[in-house]
DNA sequence: AGCACGCCGACT
DNA sequence: GTCGGCGTGCTC
C-alpha cells in the first residue's frame, strides 16, 4: 500500500493524498498516471506526482483510496519529461500546477465518466487504416543563400544537442521552405518528431498542404483549438505513440507529451499570439526554447522581424543567426517604399471621407488599369471607432468598459447597423437619435474597415471590392473562402486588418496601401514601434510576390513621414534599426534589459484594487532584501481601466536579475492568497513578461 | 474553479 | 409559509 500526492485541476496550490492499494488494483503506482479521483462531491481525473510509503496527513478522517486508473496506452501517464516541462511553467508562471497540466489535456479526458466511450473510438479509429495522403512530392528549387542555410541546420543538428537558431529572412524569402526541408531530414528517422509552432489558427489550413508536400511520408498531425474532441483524442495518441512525425500547432502545443521529439520550429517567433492572455499567461516562445534546452534538442526560430529580446541574444552570440535577403521566387521583387505626407493632403473631400488621399486613389486606379490587385491595410474593424453627437458632444462609450462602442453598419450578414464594445461585446442597436439630446445627426468619427470598404466601393464603382476581417470571417472556412478569391483574381481590392497580413501569398497584389498608424508611432507602450514596424514589414510584404513584379509599391499614409520607422522600412537592412531600438532599450531601463512582471488587481472596486496592491508593495519591500534589486512600482490603472464593469488596476516588479524577481514574485504570490481572502471577490493575477499594460 | 451550506427577500 | 439570491468556506 502507498500514498500518492495527486495534482486536480482547481486553483490551489497543494496536492491531494490518496492510498493506493496495490492488491486491489494490480498494478504499482507511477509518477505521471493518470487516475480517477473522489474530489469534494465529484469524481476527476488527476496526476500521480509523489509516491510515499506513509501517509502525510494526521487526521483520523476516512482515507479516500483510489479505483480506477486511465487504461489508454500511451496516453495513460504523462512521461518525466513532460512533468518537468510542467513543473517549469508552473513556477516561472506561478500558477497551480494542476492547472498547468490540465489546461494542456484534452478536456473530455478530464471526466473519467468519458475514459471507457474514449477509449472505444480510439480503438475504432485504429483499426481503419491510417490514410496517408499521397500527395505529390513537391521538388523545391532553393538558391544559394537558402542552401547554405539549410546546410548549417543540418551541421548543428547532426551534433545533436541543444542549440537556438534564428532564421532572419526578408518577407518572400523563403523561410518556410528551408526550416521544412530541415524537418524532412530530421525525420527521415523514422524515430523522430518534429514540433513546428505557429501564430494563428488563419495560417494553418495553408501550411499543412505545404508542410504535407514537401514532407511526403511523414504523418502530419495539425493541432489547434478549433479541433473537434474526437480529432484532438486522435491527434493527441498519434503524437504520444510517436507515429504522427510532425505536429504543427499554435501557442498551446508546445505542452503537448511528444514521444521523440527531436527539433521545434517556432514561425514568426515575434508574433504576439504566442503569448497567452488569460489563465496562465505564458509566451509559446520562451516555453519552446526551455522545452528545447531541457531536451538538448534544437530550436529554429523564424521570422522578417525578430523580437528585440531575440535580437539581443543573437548580438550576445547566445542564438546562431542564419540569414536570407533574396526574394526566392525569380522575379520577384522587394516593392518600394512610399510615404505619403497627409498634412498636404487632408484637405481633401475624398480624405474626409474615406481617408485616402487624391495620390493614393490614383495609384489604385492605375493598378487595377494594369490588371493587378491593391490592398488596403487598417487596422480597425467596424464602420468607424465612435458614434458622436456634434450638438451636446454624446459620444458612443460602453457602460461596463472604459472604451467606445464601435459603430457596424448593416452588412449581408447583420441585418441592422450596430454599436458593439469589442471589449465586453456588447452589441446594440444603433440609436437613430442622440440618446442624450435627441439630435438626429449623429455621426460617426474615424476609420474602419467597413467604412474604407463603402467608400472605396463608391469610388472604384466597376471594380470588384472584398473586406477580409473578422466580422467578414466568423464562420469556419470562411477565411479560407475569402483567401481563395484573391488567390483566384475575382477581386481587384482587398481591404482588411491585419489577418490579411499573415502568410498568405498573393501572387497578384500589387500595390499595398497602409492607412491610420498614426496613433502607434507615438504611444506610451515603448514595445510600440517595434510592433509596428513589425506589422508594416508583414504587410508590405504581401505585395511584390508574383512574377512581374517591377511595378509593386507599399504607400504608407502618414502625418509623420520623418519618423524614423520608414526610414528604417525602406532600409534593406534592418540591423542599424534594431541596434537603435535596442539602445533606447538599454538607456530607458526597459526590457530586454529588465525582466519585467505585473500584478494585476480586479474587482468592482478601483480604490480597493489600489490599496490591496499598495499593501502588497509594502509588504514585498519589508520582506524582501533591498539588495535583491527589485524595483516595485506604485498601482495604477491598467491601459484599459474598466473591462464589463470590473476595474483593473496593476503594479509593476522589475528586475535585472530573473531568480531575484522570481524570488519577490513567490513571495507576493503567498501574499496575494492573504489579499484575496482579505478582499472578497478580489482577482489578483502575477503576469511575467508581459507584453501589454 | 465548482459545489454546498447558510441566512434574508418576493411569490403560490 | 417556501423558492432562490449569491456570500463564504472547503476540497485528500
Amino acid at each position: 500500500m502507498y500514498f500518492v500526492q495527486v495534482a486536480i485541476d482547481v486553483p490551489l496550490y497543494k496536492l491531494f493524498e490518496y492510498s493506493w492499494e496495490t492488491a486491489d488494483l494490480t498494478i504499482e503506482p507511477t509518477i505521471g498516471l493518470i487516475v480517477e479521483v473522489e474530489f469534494g462531491r465529484k469524481k476527476t481525473a488527476g496526476i500521480i506526482l509523489e509516491i510515499n510509503n506513509e501517509s502525510s496527513i494526521q487526521k483520523e478522517e476516512k482515507t479516500y483510496s483510489i479505483k480506477k486508473v486511465l487504461n489508454i496506452a500511451p496516453c495513460k501517464a504523462l512521461e518525466t519529461k513532460e512533468l518537468k516541462l510542467y513543473q517549469f511553467a508552473s513556477k516561472y508562471y506561478l500558477r497551480p500546477i494542476g492547472e498547468v497540466i490540465f489546461s494542456t489535456i484534452p478536456s473530455e479526458w478530464k471526466n473519467p465518466a468519458n475514459w471507457e466511450r474514449i477509449k472505444k473510438s480510439i480503438e475504432k479509429k485504429d483499426g481503419k487504416k491510417n490514410k496517408l495522403g499521397i500527395s505529390k512530392p513537391q521538388i523545391l528549387n532553393f538558391n544559394e543563400e537558402q542552401l547554405n542555410a539549410i546546410e548549417t541546420l543540418n551541421d548543428i543538428t547532426s551534433c545533436e544537442n541543444y542549440e537556438i537558431m534564428l532564421l532572419k529572412g526578408i518577407t518572400g524569402s523563403g523561410k518556410t521552405a528551408v526550416y521544412l526541408e530541415w524537418i524532412k531530414r530530421i525525420t527521415e528517422d523514422k524515430n523522430k518528431q518534429c514540433l513546428i509552432l505557429v501564430p494563428e489558427i488563419n495560417l494553418t489550413p495553408q501550411l499543412e498542404q505545404t508542410v504535407k508536400n514537401i514532407c511526403v511520408d511523414r504523418d502530419v498531425v495539425i493541432l489547434h483549438s478549433n479541433l473537434t474532441p474526437s480529432e484532438r483524442n486522435h491527434a493527441w495518441l498519434k503524437i504520444q505513440s510517436g507515429s504522427g512525425q510532425i505536429i504543427v500547432g499554435t501557442r498551446l502545443s508546445v505542452f503537448t507529451p511528444i514521444k521523440n521529439l527531436s527539433a521545434i520550429v517556432i514561425d514568426e517567433e515575434h508574433d504576439n499570439s504566442y503569448k497567452q492572455q488569460d489563465g496562465m499567461r505564458y509566451s509559446a516562445r520562451d516555453v519552446g526554447v526551455w522545452r528545447a534546452a531541457n531536451l538538448k534538442i534544437p530550436i529554429l526560430l523564424c521570422s522578417a522581424t525578430p523580437s528585440l529580446e531575440t535580437w539581443q541574444k543573437v548580438l550576445e552570440k547566445k542564438i546562431t543567426l542564419l540569414e536570407l535577403s533574396k526574394r526566392a521566387k525569380a522575379g520577384s521583387t522587394i516593392p518600394k517604399i512610399e510615404i505619403v505626407d497627409i498634412k498636404k493632403e487632408s484637405k481633401t473631400a475624398n480624405f474626409k471621407d474615406v481617408g485616402l488621399t487624391n495620390y493614393v486613389i490614383e495609384e489604385i486606379r492605375q493598378t487595377s488599369l494594369r490588371e493587378k490587385q491593391t490592398i488596403v491595410f487598417i487596422n480597425r474593424r467596424g464602420f468607424a471607432p465612435i458614434l458622436s453627437c456634434e450638438a451636446c458632444n454624446w459620444k458612443s462609450g460602453c457602460k461596463k468598459c472604459s472604451t467606445w462602442k464601435v459603430l457596424h453598419k448593416k452588412t449581408k450578414t447583420q441585418k441592422i447597423a450596430t454599436l458593439q464594445c469589442h471589449h465586453c461585446g456588447l452589441i446594440e442597436r444603433t440609436p437613430e437619435a442622440c440618446p442624450d439630446c435627441g439630435n438626429q445627426d449623429i455621426k460617426p468619427l474615424g476609420l474602419g474597415t467597413q467604412r474604407i470598404e463603402e467608400g472605396i466601393e463608391r469610388l472604384f464603382s466597376n471594380l470588384r471590392v472584398l473586406r477580409i476581417d473578422t466580422d467578414a470571417t466568423r464562420k469556419k472556412g470562411e477565411a479560407e473562402e475569402l483567401f481563395q478569391k484573391v488567390h483566384r483574381n475575382e477581386v481587384d481590392i482587398i481591404i482588411g486588418t491585419q489577418m490579411l497580413s499573415k502568410g498568405h501569398d498573393f501572387s497578384n497584389v500589387e500595390t499595398v496601401i497602409v492607412i491610420d498608424i498614426d496613433k502607434s508611432l507615438y504611444s506610451s507602450d515603448f514595445r510600440a514601434t517595434e510592433k509596428m514596424f513589425a506589422q508594416l514589414v508583414q504587410v508590405a510584404g504581401r505585395g511584390g510576390r508574383g512574377e512581374d513584379s517591377a511595378n509593386s509599391k507599399i504607400i504608407i499614409q502618414t502625418e509623420f513621414p520623418e519618423h524614423e520607422i520608414f526610414s528604417a522600412l525602406k532600409n534593406e537592412d534592418i540591423k542599424v534599426f534594431y541596434k537603435q531600438l535596442l539602445q533606447e532599450r538599454g538607456s530607458a531601463h526597459l526590457p530586454p534589459y529588465v525582466y519585467q512582471a505585473l500584478v494585476l488587481a480586479e474587482s468592482k472596486n478601483q480604490e480597493k484594487n489600489t490599496i490591496a496592491l499598495l499593501e502588497l508593495k509594502k509588504y514585498l519591500e519589508q520582506t524582501i532584501n533591498p539588495l535583491e534589486s527589485c524595483i516595485i512600482y506604485d498601482p495604477i490603472p491598467r491601459g484599459i481601466q474598466r473591462v464589463g464593469g470590473i476595474e483593473r488596476t496593476q503594479i509593476l516588479i522589475e528586475s535585472k536579475d530573473r531568480p531575484k524577481l522570481q524570488k519577490s514574485l513567490e513571495k507576493g504570490l503567498d501574499y496575494s492568497e492573504y489579499l484575496k481572502s482579505k478582499n472578497h471577490s478580489m482577482r489578483i493575477i502575477i503576469e511575467r513578461d508581459p507584453i501589454t499594460f
